[in-house]
DNA sequence: TTTATTTAAGACAAATAAGTCTTAAATAAA
DNA sequence: TTTATTTAAGACTTATTTGTCTTAAATAAA
């Protein structure tokens, strides 16, 4: 079940570095992450890049450069990231991939699946980058008939 | 979220069909369906012959020909099917794609994403294709905190 | 000002997934 | 037995995703 894309994992797993490496310095280098996490730099470069054409983060060029949050870890919900990094519709999406699946022209899994979709999106909401670090947290959950 | 892959989806919506469709004759027509359901002729053929070869469907060629269940709709479990396109692992996998990743060394996903999967994998292994055929059946489920 | 460092941008290549085509094998009916 | 029909098998092509490489632009420090 792959539900992120590569590029939206190592997006993931990068953040998460940031988030658990930021202190002093305001910017994290790309190379050191990359290789930290066993990433390919360009790669990373490419992905993080695309967050910060989207006003997710920020970046710096030159020496001591890097890539850093424009907003605190804890103010970034997961939902934000999740949909910046593998597209808008990531929760809208049918089962099935039927084009005109809908409220109005449900496929067989519409309905079951809409409930899992906003059970999800519902907890993606309500987690921040900031509770992944320390996630020790053990949300219970599960879905009930 | 692409959950399912396209080949999957070719996959279940054929089978669906099918077992709305499934009446005196026991063979449904590949090329029939794949017309129906707007799906590639052969790339369908191959999709169900796979399941065929994983011994969850029968076939038959020649004249009134075609590919037929073994078991009847109600018996076949969607999760089984699920596992059959998508491959064993499909309940398995890290969110994040880390291959350490299990109860040893959780990735900062880990125990938040392990509950999502217990769910969904419940749920899929109490519903059958016939169930999904008469989908007005409303289950209601949410995550609770 | 020159050099070293770092991200930005985009062309290019490799891997994987999706889809097409041709031929073979099985079967039924003429 | 011949022909038409249908799935089986596998080679091949196309599209998408993933990954690499080169050059440009920005910045800091020598």
């Amino acid at each position: 079940m792959r539900v992120i894309s590569k590029s939206g994992e190592y997006g993931l797993r990068a953040l998460l570095y940031m988030a658990a490496h930021r202190g002093s310095q305001e910017f994290v280098s790309i190379r050191e992450m990359a290789e930290e996490l066993d990433i390919s730099f360009h790669f990373l470069t490419k992905i993080l890049q695309s967050l910060t054409q989207k006003g997710m983060l920020q970046s710096y060029r030159g020496p001591n450069g890097g890539i850093g949050f424009l907003t605190p870890p804890e103010n970034i919900l997961l939902s934000d990231l999740i949909r910046a990094l593998e597209g808008e519709d990531f929760f809208d999406k049918c089962l099935l991939g039927l084009p005109g699946c809908g409220e109005r022209q449900p496929c067989p899994m519409h309905n079951y699946w809409k409930t899992v979709k906003e059970s999800l999106k519902e907890e993606f909401e309500t987690t921040t980058l900031a509770d992944l670090g320390q996630s020790t947290r053990q949300k219970k959950f599960r879905l009930i008939a």
